[in-house]
DNA sequence: ATAATTAATTTGGTAACCTAATTATATCTA
DNA sequence: TAGATATAATTAGGTTACCAAATTAATTAT
């Protein structure tokens, strides 16, 4: 059984290994770890219009990491002096979360040095191929993760959640 | 610049992300880590005829991990009795590794699972499209990391290093 | 015979996650 | 409206998967 797939298998497993090894998004930036340069992104792409701040709520369901986690990495951020804290007076439970200009800087920075990556790869592999890559991974990660988890949204979707 | 890229470019980047995300190869099998996996189904799938062992670094090597990690991960398999050490006679510098029965045993329950994981995968994407994700995961790592990268082999190809 | 090299290991990190428990506040209900 | 319940964030402590530097032991080269 199996053994016509067999071949396309390994390679596809090959394929995947190498992928999970690809460094397109384990540098850091400006002194910022990935994981703190998501956050700042994720601020950065998500924050709504009248106060340009977050909770730490909505940055843990859009990055997908639990909330002790935002905590921590906001910890650092703030300690580093990219993003300030606010308790909200109209709910004292939550934490408004807003960039510095320094923080802003920063994502502004990242973002493009991600997009000017990816412009680059989109060149190499060709535009028609890119987009097929990205629907094919999209639907790698339904089978894998279930449909749900192909319709949330990361911090680079300009589109809300469902 | 890029404008009409920058959808191309975010569907990528989207992807990639949920891609990272997918439980393809983060689950326990039989108590063991994923990375202990890996290091079983390394030494199942490379060792040569004579003596049915490795050493720690070829593992290294095919793994892409240096070689205390591979001490410290051979330390617990041969705790769990799933792999057995031999210093090496002829070169005692070296150590020969090699699989329990029982090492051996979830090794291929383990390759089993992977391999129906991907059939299940290759179904659901097509044959045609599964081979062409594995081409496109291929030149995306060649262009992440370097030509070296996409030539090298991962421990569940068949074939020889170059 | 000594110096240089190599293989594996020990030691002591780090990054990125997690769960459980805690604190403070808000909301619901009897 | 007082007490119970729910929710937001944080603190505390743990895990996995890695790495670099130093060490040990054995081999090879001068």
């Amino acid at each position: 059984m199996y053994v016509q797939d067999n071949a396309t298998a390994r390679q596809l497993l090959r394929s995947f290994m190498q992928f999970d090894r690809a460094e397109w998004h384990k540098r850091s930036i400006e002194g910022c770890k990935p994981s703190e340069i998501k956050v700042l992104l994720c601020i950065k792409r998500n924050v709504a219009p009248p106060t340009q701040e977050m909770k730490v709520s909505e940055i843990s369901r859009l990055l997908h990491v639990t909330s002790p986690m935002v905590t921590q990495l906001l910890k650092r951020l703030e300690a580093d002096g990219l993003v300030e804290r606010h308790s909200d007076p109209s709910d004292r439970r939550t934490v408004g979360i807003k960039l510095t200009e320094k923080g802003d800087l920063i994502a502004t920075k990242a973002a493009e040095a991600f997009f000017a990556s990816l412009h680059g790869l989109i060149e190499y592999l060709g535009e028609e191929q890119s987009q097929q890559l990205a629907e094919l991974l999209i639907s790698v990660s339904t089978y894998f993760n279930g449909k749900e988890a192909a319709l949330q949204h990361t911090y680079w979707s300009g589109s809300e959640e469902a």
